[in-house]
DNA sequence: GGGCCAATAT
DNA sequence: TATATTGGCC
């Protein structure tokens, strides 16, 4: 507050301290290896000129603006703020896999006296936190392996081994999880109604109708309060909602086995893949959200063998 | 330690 | 707004 961004004939403030045009890497040039590029298949761009550049942001921007809209205008602007630090690269929902991308958070500014913490200790290691998003994808997935797994075994801990997605952490489950009870309990609660106007995502993919196997005996003495809530139980009663009785992903609990998805990363050779979700297609998902997916994230997912997407990032991107 | 949940932070 | 983190509790 109180910061006073100054414009003199043309040129703010706040252009002091960024990098100089010499430090940036030109968007002409391209940021995938050769080799990287070979091995993904990605075709060697074309050298661009700064005017090739240029004329493509243009025709960006112009069919941003003109009716190239699809839906009601739901573009993130780039003039507003730089939120979070996370940044999102548009997703094609059709047939193309999650993409994570990682923007490195220029957390340079050392000058920056007194960068209220953040978590800067660590040693020059500036690791942000990461921040998953949950794409329909994703979701989807999460939702299959709470239906596999009974209620009772719909842990987050479990859930995150059967979703065997890379990075992802019991923590981001767990976090999820409790959003998603939320959800269902509500949806039950009114059985009919639609979604809230929120959570398009949660709408998008049905909830799997209450546990088949799992004996329901075998009460939580635990203490949360989900198994036994005062509600009516769903049980069938519900038969009102539940909008399409979808059917579940897979009859019985055998392991469903799904394979391992990573979370940027595709098979070098493209659409061979997803064969689990493709079976059920309910292409009933019309969302209107940006679907920006990915994690921006500092630190390693551990087990990730790729890490880049062949668009941006990956500028520091070492250790290969 | 893991899980649940509510509240709170980012 | 969506996700993460925290704290209390079991």
């Amino acid at each position: 507050m109180g910061e006073e961004v100054r414009i003199d004939e043309g040129v703010a403030d706040w252009e002091v301290g960024l990098p100089s045009p010499d430090d940036l890497t030109p968007l002409s040039q391209s940021l995938i290896p050769a080799e990287l590029a070979s091995a993904f298949r990605i075709q060697a761009e074309p050298t661009r000129t700064l005017l090739d550049v240029n004329r493509a942001s243009q025709s960006t921007l112009s069919s941003l603006r003109g009716g190239g809209g699809h839906s009601s205008g739901n573009f993130k602007s780039f003039s507003g703020h730089v939120d979070d630090h996370v940044i999102a690269e548009e997703e094609v929902e059709e047939g193309s896999d999650l993409k994570k991308v990682r923007m490195e958070e220029s957390a340079d500014d050392p000058a920056i006296d007194n960068c209220t913490d953040d978590q800067s200790t660590a040693a020059g290691k500036t690791s942000k936190k990461a921040r998953l998003v949950w794409t329909p994808k994703l979701h989807k997935r999460f939702v299959d392996a709470v239906a596999h797994l009974g209620l009772k075994n719909a842990v987050p801990k479990t859930i995150m081994q059967l979703m065997n997605v890379d990075g992802l952490t019991r923590e981001n489950v767990a976090s999820h999880l409790q959003k998603y009870r939320l959800y269902v309990k509500r949806m039950q609660g009114l059985s009919n109604e639609g979604p809230s106007s929120s959570d398009h995502l949660f709408a998008s993919i049905p909830v799997p109708p209450q546990s088949f196997n799992e004996s329901s005996s075998a009460g939580p003495s635990h203490g949360n309060g989900i198994a036994n809530g005062s509600h009516s139980s769903v049980g069938n009663g519900g038969t009102a909602n539940n909008h399409v009785g979808m059917p579940m992903p897979m009859p019985y609990p055998p392991p469903p086995q799904m394979m391992p998805m990573q979370m940027m990363g595709m098979a070098p050779h493209g659409h061979g893949f997803q064969g689990y979700e493709a079976a059920h297609s309910h292409h009933n998902h019309h969302y209107q959200q940006q679907y920006s997916s990915m994690v921006q994230q500092q630190r390693d997912w551990s087990g990730n063998k790729y890490n880049g997407y062949p668009h941006h990032v990956t500028q520091n991107n070492n250790k290969f």
